[in-house]
DNA sequence: CCCTTTTTCTTGACATTGTCAAGTAGTACT
DNA sequence: AGTACTACTTGACAATGTCAAGAAAAAGGG
């Protein structure tokens, strides 16, 4: 087994990281630069080069973390038995919204296939497969259970772009001015989640979906 | 020792701005380089900024014009009379994703907070709104005309999120390497799609709306 | 035609960036 | 002590965004 670098004496890679980090929830990944974080992190320009190959390297790091987060999300969507079975998907539709809000910076560079690494960085690619592991079974367990693969597939895609063109229109989209208060704008997500989560109701009753419960 | 004028005066602006489009479409918005831009349109590093401020006005102008192909592209679906009730949705969701795919370079710019320019470049930021109100239109118009103000931008939202969901996942999202072919994909959207027209189908008719013929 | 003004584009310069190369202080083990 | 390795640092270089200033070309008027 590998040895994950821990938290030893003031972890370089983790400051880099979490600078990195903030520094795309402020000011987006495009002015993520090498010597800013480094600077942020309180050491030489060189320094996080030690722990990652390149630009592109931290990067893969924050969106390998992110899919793992989202996975973890994920698996935690009513694994306690209580469904909502008249809006089964409205849990799993607020986890994400959750997960975008609580996580701006991963988020951002998750779904950017210039940025995000998926193609290059092996490890990343496979927490990404991983949390679409999750998500497949996240839908069986609370909406329903298709006896077809592709029909599994198809419901599990439909779901996760409903939410995500919900997380990225309200984070990045042309939605903010429009939008009055904070407060409002949240209002209006919980409005659409709403109305989406009815509509997968209708189309599970239709179907003849089942949650797969165990 | 300058390279002869082939194009006749032609219009410098269009050159970046077309160079910068397709850089945008094959290596994604972080490596557009001024200079870059500037060598492929043939002209000096300095060229561009006689009509564009600075880098942010070569993506605010891509964004402005996206919004107006987008507006464009609202109005112009369904506008024959020849609605299809049954699938009332379909036609926009196809729309939606046929821009985002025909479009590569502006979709990538213009719902991205950090270059879109919106908050910077109020012409931009009308071409957006005004593509809003053309999606409100086309809702009503073919879906169905809430009495509802509140409902009805509800429903947009949702159809919107997952329009935009669908094709920025297919875009820029981890599922390339999951497809196989193109194909394969393509064949895959039309049934994400196809279910999403349907489950539109089933709320539009429990809310009992109808499309605003005229 | 020449002269002036404005538009359009160029060259030059500078600070900042990503990254390679090489050096150095500390730790670990022999 | 010596040797190897880790975790950095300093230095250098080409490329970038952008400011400043100049040149060329076009436009307009006499």
């Amino acid at each position: 087994m590998k040895t994950v670098p821990q938290e030893q004496h003031g972890d370089v890679r983790r400051l880099v990281l979490d600078a990195a980090i903030s520094l795309i929830e402020s000011d987006g990944a495009e002015s993520l630069s090498m010597r800013e974080v480094a600077r942020r992190a309180g050491v030489s320009h060189q320094a996080p080069y030690h722990y990652f190959k390149d630009r592109s390297g931290i990067f893969a790091a924050i969106s390998q973390e992110g899919f793992a987060a989202l996975a973890n999300a994920f698996r935690q969507v009513q694994t306690d038995g209580t469904l909502d079975t008249t809006s089964p998907a409205k849990a799993g539709f607020t986890a994400y919204l959750r997960f975008a809000r609580e996580h701006v910076g991963h988020f951002r560079v998750m779904f950017r296939a210039d940025i995000s690494g998926l193609s290059s960085h092996p490890e990343a690619h496979e927490c990404a497969e991983d949390a679409f592991t999750e998500l497949l079974n996240m839908v069986a367990r609370t909406v329903g259970h298709s006896a077809d693969t592709q029909d599994a597939l198809t419901f599990a895609l439909m779901l996760w772009s409903q939410a995500h063109g919900l997380a990225t229109l309200f984070l990045d989209g042309p939605l903010e001015s429009r939008m009055g208060s904070r407060l409002e704008t949240e209002k209006q997500v919980d409005a659409v989640i709403e109305l989406a989560a009815h509509m997968v109701s209708l189309e599970a009753r239709e179907q003849g979906l089942v949650p797969a419960q165990y």
